[in-house]
DNA sequence: CCCGCTGTTTTGCAAGGCTAACTAATAATA
DNA sequence: TATTATTAGTTAGCCTTGCAAAACAGCGGG
């Protein structure tokens, strides 16, 4: 596997790009709100989408150097978070459907690297056990934000800090606003390795 | 496109790659720095998950009603911007190889709302090209952030929408930091039609 | 014992990605 | 001029993710 890495060098240089959006957002009579006020919410919308652009990019990279997909490796750092875990619960998490599950779960053991074990409770059931294999692979996997982000972030300011995660929080949770159920899959990172107590 | 969905289902895998990283960064004996830098990374950590799983999963759902997915959303935007573009061109903004591009250009054109014309100057380039009812479809498109986002964002004070772009920005320098390109579609949002209005 | 629900898996289908291989046209070179 | 590279795009073949719908259990009541 290990693909080389697609066509992630080709560079556009965005930059010039961003540059070009402000003169279309002037295009609007400034009837409602101030000129300044459209920029930035245009500027915040670009910043938005270079993370996700960004992320998805990188992530691709470093799934194909890790020989798991992404969304594989969720699915394992969800396991790896209680040891074990049913479809359902998995699925319900990720915000997939089950069936989508059933088939990633059946890669992952094909990879031996979780197993498949009836609930004694409740033959319906199916728990999701990871193997050492797995958990070898989540600790291994590399992490596109950790990499690329942890080292810079902890070098700023104090205040910085303070202001970028205010930030962040505020606008996730504009994002979630509608309903959607965000959470799932962002308290994983406790259960993988956080000293977690 | 912005305002289309980023890639939105690309994002999905990239999720997960941001999951893990908790661990890594609890991993380090605290010994450089304070219990609370270390917090403040998780959390911000926690926030761009938050961001990007409810983009994700929301512009999935967008993509859907529209009946036209994300992706393709993207390609029209950034045919839509210029009027035509190259497939080369395309696939580099995107980050895609021409291959996938081409498919891509191939379901659009079956929908009727791009077609391929060849180039006079040089008979090997294509130019794809916009229809009408291609451009119809850009500017009725839903667009994930906007639809989500925009109002609250809107009604922010003027010191937080400030705190909220410069944050972003700096994260999303954090993130690009790497090399990986990463705007390209984003300026296309203003061609779309934020409702601005 | 039969019915209805509930977790899972199967099936069948589509989108999006990629690499490799191939075609066509242009550019370079002998 | 003829040959060789390069470049743009498409094709073919494969994989992963997703979903809905149908099929399979297994559990609980009646």
């Amino acid at each position: 596997m290990m693909r080389s890495i697609p066509s992630v060098e080709n560079e556009i240089h965005l930059m010039s790009e961003l540059q070009t959006l402000p003169l279309k957002a002037g295009g609007t009579p400034e009837s409602l709100r101030t000129r300044h006020a459209m920029d930035r919410t245009d500027q915040s919308l670009i910043a938005i989408r270079r993370i996700l652009r960004s992320t998805e990019l990188y992530g691709r990279k470093l799934a194909k150097a890790a020989g798991l997909t992404a969304v594989q490796i969720r699915v394992l750092q969800i396991v790896a978070e209680t040891g074990q875990a049913t479809p359902k619960d998995i699925a319900k998490r990720m915000g997939v459907s089950q069936a989508t599950m059933s088939s990633l779960i059946d890669r992952l053991s094909a990879k031996k690297m979780v197993e498949r074990h009836q609930s004694q409770r409740d033959r319906r059931q199916t728990n999701v056990v990871i193997t050492q294999i797995g958990r070898q692979a989540v600790l291994e996997a590399p992490d596109a934000l950790q990499q690329k982000y942890v080292k810079q972030f902890e070098s700023l300011e104090d205040w910085e800090q303070a202001m970028i995660v205010a930030s962040l929080e505020r606008v996730a949770a504009m994002l979630d606003a509608e309903g959607i159920d965000a959470s799932p899959v962002l308290d994983i990172g406790d259960l993988s390795g956080r000293p977690h107590s």
